[in-house]
DNA sequence: TATGAATGAGGCTTCATTCAT
DNA sequence: AATGAATGAAGCCTCATTCAT
């Protein structure tokens, strides 16, 4: 739409070319493609093949497959931050906001499962698609900032235990979360048990936000962190 | 090692008939290079040449890629559960013995990352291989005995809560140990810290024990377990 | 020629882009190979070698050997049916334009030798290309037409029997003919004679035309067809 | 059986080693094996499989894959030729013995499908094999004594005209038996009918037998032979 | 006589990419 | 901006055959 606006506003409106759309639509099938079969397995030809558009243009836009790579992550990346900004975690509690924030978390990952797989990719590859890109850095800055805000808060309400870091916070959340999308195929082979299940994944939810809770909770006594507490 | 005995034992050393010997190379091989790779990526003349038989061995030991492949994942897993055996938690306390398993599970995930990656490509494939894998059965069915043993003891002890289930702690154990390596790449990039440091993985490490005890403690007074406990 | 016209027309001669050109190069060094020896027996590096063009076009046009295979079955039978569809009979009497189409039929198969051996191939394939054809049907409709025109003009005008199928004619005709192409290697050595000489064929072309017409004749007398009349 | 004599000739009859019987049973399989697939389509591999001993003992009997195959085409042709030889005609007239050698080849072809195949795919190969070969002139030397001695005794009786040759009313008994088994499957296809259906090869059948006859037959009148008579 | 292991050569096919308009 | 045709390089795999005992 906002390339429609673009387009009236050249005065040829009768024309078939829309660069805007075109690019967009390509990104879309591409994601799509590299996430269900990986960089080498997914096939240009098969993108293009989804694709309003031709193979040559795949290659006018974006260079090569591995540009296209890049630019689909990204593009993946952009998506999942935009949906976390809707967060809204002011109102709350420290305990409720950051038992909010762990639970769109799991089900942000759960509805993401594409940008799940970009990851899982990426990372195949070393990350050196990402390490690349230029776009990356902007975009992942405020990720950290609403469980930082969150946990600042309950550490000064005395409800949270202070000494915490907020990356490895968002650390252990995006663990439990990642997991439970990326290695739900061999777990569930494994153990027997489908982990996608309405059920099991809401049992296993519930665990994740109250094992977070537990963690940065301020106990009365031990906080259980020194081996001597082991025994 | 078992083919070596063979080969010694006929006294033709300087022979090249060891079945056994070029199809435990192919595997090592071809785990590495899977791993490293993926399955498409995965190249078969590359294997061949790392390999001190043929590529012509391969396909009369495994029949194709993917015959090779899930072969070399069997293997994996086959590796990694051997080693899990290992342990030995009788002596300890349910505390201990718990803390000293999540520590075990950390390390042993860090030292084997070429499983962690066999994983994480097969979880890109939908588990389909593994699916169809015959011998990946008996495989893991001993993995969640330590976890269920020690908790059982813990429960009893009045050390840690009832009503969590072996299959799940074990889950979440897998999830914290898993990620920490699956996702090193991209965590690092976008947050600009290696979390593959020595002095950051222990701080995980230290932080992944305790949030498992944390998880499991039985506490005197609330276990943050409920939503009211938000407020 | 059809591309030919096309490629002056453009007035770029000197140039490569001519797809109906590279489709029927191929087809038709394709149809040579498989004829000489049998779907695999060909050899598609042996093919494109042939060929204006490259192996790499082989694909592009066709997919794959069996697709080739198949179109060039079919493009054997085109132009097979083609030929056939050049005969003029309809001046002839019924005797006079039966002796000339069957005299037609041998001449036509001795002068289509690939032909023959493209059906013989497939044959050898239980036919299960040609089943898979949809091209096929629609060739050989007219196959029967000529000769179930003369046969009921024939029995029209009392020269010849009633009671006869035209696709039986037609296969009689096809044997008497298609044999002696298609098995004339065996039979020279077997019986030591050489059956593809000159005076060889002449004599057999006039049997077999003598063969159908006593065939087909109304006789006054006896018709020799039922069992009794073999004593 | 015959070998089974000489096996306990030599008094080891408590061997698995059984050299003709080895043979006779590759023989046997490789016959099948390219009768169904061709040469170049047939695998050695296949071959061995299907086989009571391994794919060395092919090659240490046979030597290659084309020693295989002619052995496997002399074998065929010499099993056809004994059957042939069974045939007794000597008590019957001219006409009656006549049409007990068509209806015989006609069936004897039918239920020799492997036979007829080995013959097609030898063709397919220009008789080369056949050429090569030392055993096949003795076995068929025979195949034209039936016919030749039964047209001599029609002819004899004054049932059958005179001046025609033996060898070639071979060869239209053999192309029209022949051809209803190597081309049943193209030619059904194309028209649409089952010419391997019990009711239609009765009445191709029937149809051989009386063309046969009216073309041997000794008519008072006139013999359809000469242009004129097309008129 | 018999055999499991091994193999070089060559087959078919796919892939990302560029060409020329 | 857009495109159908074309392609070199390289991938996976199969085959008949031999080796060494």
């Amino acid at each position: 739409m906002g390339y429609m606006a673009r387009k009236s506003a050249n005065g040829r409106s009768g024309w078939k070319q829309d660069p805007d759309g075109v690019r967009s639509n390509i990104l879309a099938v591409a994601r799509a493609e590299f996430a269900a079969n990986g960089l080498s397995g997914a096939r240009i030809d098969e993108i293009a093949a989804k694709t309003k558009t031709s193979k040559r243009m795949i290659y006018y836009y974006f260079g090569d497959k591995e540009g296209l790579y890049l630019r689909a992550l990204e593009d993946a990346y952009r998506e999942v931050r935009a949906g976390e900004a809707q967060l809204e975690l002011e109102g709350l509690s420290p305990r409720a906001a950051f038992a909010r924030l762990v639970e769109f978390t799991f089900d942000h990952h759960h509805q993401h499962e594409d940008f799940i797989r970009m990851v899982m990719i990426e990372n195949i590859h070393h990350g050196q698609y990402l390490n690349g890109s230029k776009a990356i850095g902007e975009l992942n800055v405020t990720a950290i900032d609403h469980i930082a805000r969150i946990y600042a808060r309950g550490v000064e309400d005395g409800d949270f235990r202070p000494g915490l870091d907020p990356v490895e916070l968002h650390w252990q959340v995006s663990a439990l979360c990642f997991f439970n999308v990326s290695n739900r195929a061999t777990f569930s082979r494994i153990f027997g048990r489908d982990f996608g299940a309405a059920q099991q994944l809401q049992r296993i939810r519930h665990s994740t936000v109250e094992m977070m809770l537990r963690f940065v909770t301020a106990n009365a006594d031990s906080d259980g962190s020194n081996d001597a507490d082991r025994r």
